[in-house]
DNA sequence: GAGTACATGTAAATTGTTACATGATTTA
DNA sequence: TAAATCATGTAACAATTTACATGTACTC
């Protein structure tokens, strides 16, 4: 249940509604712990029932902001500090890269290549900016630390492709 | 849905059990695509009313041997060739790396110490197997390229926990 | 005034987790 | 013969996905 706890530190820079937080899952933590537009309402009334987030104002249409209560800061604290984590996978990607060894050559240097045409414009992305936001006055700014992250898992798993393809051309021979 | 498709590639080399491919699960699948033991049993009933596997033995104890159907390998084929990647992301392991910057820095450097603490050993654990197996038959074979991309996944989060930790020192002053 | 983006939800179906139930064979 | 491991499952619950429903405010 990690879905409580990335909205509870999505919320946490100010008030925002579950609009703005779906959002922040979209771009921010897609590559982290993706979550649909629709899963935000209900976890927000699920944490407002709890006491860790409470609504503080109605904007226009409609729109409700919450923000996070020192009940929520104390239980994100608690769970990142606490409990020791759920180290369990489940990434199609890597299973996908595990199961392409069951393709003939032809068809398995075709699923890398896709890979590596979807994995590529993104680490150059992610370098881009992180580049132009070297020497930044917050380096331990959340954003800042999981697009590196995500940069490092990006080039690991590219550099993997260029294994693969290397070891299915060397066999093929 | 990818169980189905990390079954029936699990269950490619030959007749096994639901209690084997559990086993399979734990040992190797763990790190790409967990599942647990009884979701196996679900799972091969499921694949053998599609024609994807199809049970050709019982054994001692109750147990049932299944075997992937050629439907089954067309449909393994077609979903890692034919069927868009879900790149979607949901990792626990990565949230919790990205939510550290949340916390003061004493908590923060307590808990990525005891990520490294998780990860060191496997990675040693993981080079060492691989060292061991080097120059072996088959390169391409997946338990092989698994590893690997385990191995570089692992190293990768280890990197950035070093980086992570500079940074903060470095903003302590 | 039309189109776009904003904004919140609900219902049904699927997938995954937790807890339990049951019994057989092997090994010490 | 007791304990460990093998072996299959079900029921209730929680999380996630898909599809739908509804209406508002801004911008061209």
């Amino acid at each position: 249940m990690s879905l409580r706890h990335a909205v509870l530190a999505t919320l946490l820079p100010g008030p925002q509604s579950g609009y703005d937080l779906a959002k922040k899952f979209d771009d921010v933590m897609r590559t982290v712990w993706y979550a649909r537009r629709n899963q935000m309402y209900g976890e927000l009334a699920k944490l407002t029932e709890a006491g860790f987030a409470e609504e503080v104002a109605e904007g226009p249409r409609g729109r409700r902001l919450y923000v996070v209560t020192p009940a929520g800061r104390a239980e994100l604290r608690r769970w990142l500090v606490d409990v020791e984590p759920d180290r369990t996978v489940r990434d199609e990607t890597m299973l996908r890269a595990l199961l392409v060894s069951t393709l003939d050559s032809a068809d398995a240097l075709k699923v890398l290549e896709r890979e590596e045409n979807a994995l590529a414009p993104e680490l150059r992305d992610l370098r881009a900016f992180l580049d132009q936001q070297a020497g930044a006055e917050k380096p331990t700014d959340p954003l800042m630390m999981g697009l590196d992250l995500r940069a490092r898992m990006v080039e690991a798993m590219l550099g993997w492709i260029h294994e693969a393809r290397r070891r299915i051309l060397a066999q093929r021979r």
